[in-house]
DNA sequence: GTTGAAACCGGTTGTCT
DNA sequence: AGACAACCGGTTTCAAC
């Protein structure tokens, strides 16, 4: 079933602060807490509530580092992709890859406490895999927009 | 107050999931609830913890497609770079906005329904602001890692 | 979808060690 | 700083409309 404008909204206040409770949620979109409760519910048993978490500041927990890495891969050997997802997930410093279409292979949010911090996990950790035979890294100054929240 | 080893298990429980009732979290790390509830409530007030939110499945929202965006502003315009910043804030297509180093000026990364819906916003909204210059666009073929989770 | 009620459970607070 | 106990408020379920 495909979430109504009223799931819609329930959605947006939940993406924006998942501890709302219910009857403040029934309040702002002038409903009674059962239907708001029956709805959150059902959204998250067919999955499109993922999942909630917390977000924390990156700088108050000593990552104030931010850098997006290009990389390409060495075409030659088969197993090059299926090799570095495998690596890539247990990085606890990258907190996002994709492969793209483009002149690379991969787009990659790496997030660590500085630049020696991120001249050591590109040493010894990103360029040390076998599978990599490019990367470009791009420095983030400064961070002018970082949300989950999906407009739906 | 630097968060220290018990604070940090507490992060990386939260981040994976906040619904966690505080009396799981005290028996995962043999403690109480009591300290539990208390390092919790620092955490938040020294705004270590920003926020809660929930994560939606964007497939089931349908927003299939992720494109990240390299832009590069015309530097004569004096006013580019707030003009932009302004701009980019207001649409809910844009996740993450970051000004970097290197040869070009911004990278985002923006959500969509599908390429066509890619199509109106590059034509619209994002190249139609006088500050841009140029944009390059990369397309995500496979998402492979997406966490939201600081490792701590 | 609304109201109201009841049971349950977790968050919250205070006290004691 | 952590353990224990009591209170309060929200969640959850149900019945009736």
């Amino acid at each position: 079933m495909l979430p109504d404008a009223t799931d819609r909204k329930i959605l947006e206040l939940l993406q924006q602060d998942s501890q709302l409770t219910i009857k403040e949620i029934a309040s702002r979109i002038n409903l009674s807490v059962t239907p708001v409760h029956e709805r959150i519910r059902k959204l998250q048993k067919e999955g499109i509530i993922d999942k909630y978490v917390c977000i924390l500041n990156r700088r108050k927990v000593g990552k104030a580092l931010i850098v997006y890495c290009n990389v390409t891969l060495d075409k030659q050997r088969r197993e090059s992709f299926e090799d570095f997802n495998k690596a890539i997930i247990q990085m606890s410093e990258v907190l996002e890859c994709s492969v793209v279409s483009g002149n690379f292979d991969y787009m990659l949010k790496v997030i660590v406490a500085d630049a020696e911090a991120f001249n050591q996990f590109y040493q010894h950790k990103l360029s040390a895999l076998n599978s990599v035979l490019h990367i470009s890294s791009y420095f983030v100054i400064s961070e002018i927009k970082y949300t989950t929240a999906i407009a739906v």
